[in-house]
DNA sequence: GCCTGCTAATAATGCGCATCATCAGATTGA
DNA sequence: TCAATCTGATGATGCGCATTATTAGCAGGC
């Protein structure tokens, strides 16, 4: 038992008229001055009623018709590992709901290798990228090559995450780190601390880049200096913390809060009461029963639906149908959205304790 | 800039050739004895490393070609609330693996409409269906004609969870429910434990018959009596079972272990020192700091992944190309396969506090 | 010189659909 | 009564690809 479609072509036979028309009565509107009367209307769809009619949507697609009503989520790490999947999860459940909401599918490319952890767009994933009318990127490491190659075929993709560097031309959603960073900073500064060191200056990408860029500037209109904690281990960073006498400290998600927070503690230092912790972001890693962190919070679910709308958007204006729409000009739409970080209260930040400089009575430990 | 994609016509003519050379070239197999030098190959190839030809997946598909490569995902219930999206996840992780080792791209199935929190697979759905090769079925409430269409169709599916009744026909992969359930009963009765209670019986679905009916065989084999609590609300749950004496109950995941505890303990009697409580599966809203369950565990990432497989292999032997194979018949796929729940090792079990009978003192409440 | 056998490739066809150009028949205007 | 208009529909075409049938060219056997 072949299973067999049945097509627009046996419908027609059934309501006795030809294909063309099946396609007409589905399609409602007739381009050219075509006109089919209400009584055969009827007629066809009893029939697609009766036969259970589907359209096949990759003669839809092959015919140059309408849109597949699909929308791709192309993610370049692998979503599988448990730890990227925590972070990933959010983003995609916002999409998940917006897709709801337009009524479209999600296509998930897991098909493309992973080379080192990293997933490549190869050839084989550009024919893949075809199946959908068009595709969210997500993670930090793009190729150029890539990156060109959607560009060279117009075809419509947004990025989740801000992009820096001639990032201009490209449409993203991504979250307002700095202006983030900066609050955090005011807050602590509102609080008495003097002393606020940064830990995580390393990376380059995107969001390392602007909470580091955030941090600066927020230090620098306080009139206080900036303060960079990088060592390799989470136990030389917590040493070097209390034996600078910070009184705070900003600390980027992926640098390990939890661990430092007990390597501080296992010092001496209590955090809050001696230390206060905020994070710039959601722990990558939340542990069971871990610490209500004081900081801001990415808004990954809603950065993830803004950017499957933005997408659709796209998608739409540049179907070739586009002209039947309300003739809005692509313009309007905001290519580059920014969305703001809430700040969380958590019970990691703490009134400094003494705010006066004390004797440097510190002992070197590494 | 109407975005055109380069075709095998593009390729062909830059390589000198005709289109149905770039065609074998690229499917490497010639089936009728068509046979291509190797200097014309390298030349075609080459073409196609030029332009970047990348193959339109529609046109593959609608000529009857390969698969699209694309297997779907179809949740019955909303897939979106957090709640489920708990419930959800850890499937979505597990079939997300699969699909990468398999090379698959994943669609989600989010268009179709969500009708009081179940999705329909309304004809506009099976149009849908159609992208993918074969689909996965999540969820509990299954609509019969819907099921029917695609038994008619011969589309190739698989169902994740077990299916009972008349599901014989239906390719499936389930959770043991009745085992895990069975042993947990032998635990508690190796603890020491005789009264023993049953908190959740309501429901039809298969997960709760199963439990139902492990419970039911178990405490049979070893010679106790069943007794089932079933009250509104988890107050006079847990009051019912501090009148009863039970010295331990089993609970599923779905009627609040966590709040029954807290009504438990609120009522002087200690979780498990008092009474030992047994999850049959994963809390289904787990909260932080939740108590450790001792019971079993829903392997949910092994069913995605196995489902997936299976479906995979159910796709492969239903394709045309199937003879190509090892001519492997499809009788040698398990249709259905049942997963073992592995026991957890929590903190909420303890040997009885006090196996001999005591005085029948109730107090009758409800 | 003609037929056979083989290699290397091409022409032609159809998948299911959307769309354009065309057409038969009915109605109207003069 | 014949052309002009309108209504209601059909035939033909092509999207990009896989595949089947066919052909061109050439070596060898008789």
């Amino acid at each position: 038992m072949p299973r067999r479609r049945i097509t627009q072509t046996d419908v027609a036979a059934m309501a006795g008229v030809s294909q063309a028309t099946v396609s007409f009565v589905l399609n409602g509107s007739t381009p050219a001055g075509v006109r089919i009367s209400e009584e055969t209307r009827q007629r066809v769809l009893d029939a697609i009623r009766i036969t259970g009619y589907t359209a096949n949507p990759a003669a839809q697609r092959l015919a140059g018709g309408g849109l597949a009503q699909i929308l791709g989520v192309f993610t370049y790490e692998a979503t599988f590992p448990r730890a990227s999947r925590d972070f990933y999860g959010p983003f995609l459940t916002g999409i998940e709901h917006a897709a709801e909401r337009l009524g479209v599918d999600l296509l998930l490319f897991t098909s493309a290798p992973v080379q080192d952890g990293r997933r490549r767009l190869t050839r084989e994933g550009w024919q893949r990228l075809g199946v959908a009318d068009g595709c969210l990127l997500l993670g930090q490491h793009e190729h150029r090559g890539e990156l060109q190659h959607l560009l060279d075929t117009n075809y419509p993709f947004v990025f989740i995450g801000k992009r820096g560097s001639d990032g201009g031309r490209l449409p993203y959603v991504g979250a307002d780190y700095v202006g983030g960073t900066v609050r955090q900073i005011d807050r602590l500064v509102a609080l008495g601390h003097r002393r606020i060191g940064y830990v995580g200056m390393r990376g380059t990408d995107q969001p390392t880049l602007d909470r580091v860029d955030g941090y600066r500037s927020a230090m620098k209109a306080q009139g206080l200096t900036t303060r960079f904690v990088e060592l390799d281990d989470v136990a030389a960073t917590a040493a070097e913390i209390v034996d600078q006498r910070f009184t705070a400290v900003v600390v980027a998600p992926e640098n390990h809060p939890e661990e430092l927070a007990d390597e501080l503690e296992r010092r001496g230092r209590r955090v809050p009461d001696d230390v206060s912790v905020l994070l710039l972001g959601q722990p990558h890693h939340p542990r069971r029963g871990g610490r209500p962190w004081s900081g801001f919070s990415v808004p990954r679910e809603e950065m993830g639906a803004r950017a499957l709308y933005l997408l659709s958007r796209l998608v739409a204006d540049d179907s070739p149908k586009r002209d039947r729409g309300t003739g809005r000009t692509p313009t309007d739409l905001e290519l580059h959205q920014i969305l703001v970080c809430p700040d969380v209260e958590g019970g990691t930040a703490a009134p400094a304790r003494d705010p006066r400089p004390e004797t440097d009575n510190r002992t070197d430990p590494a």
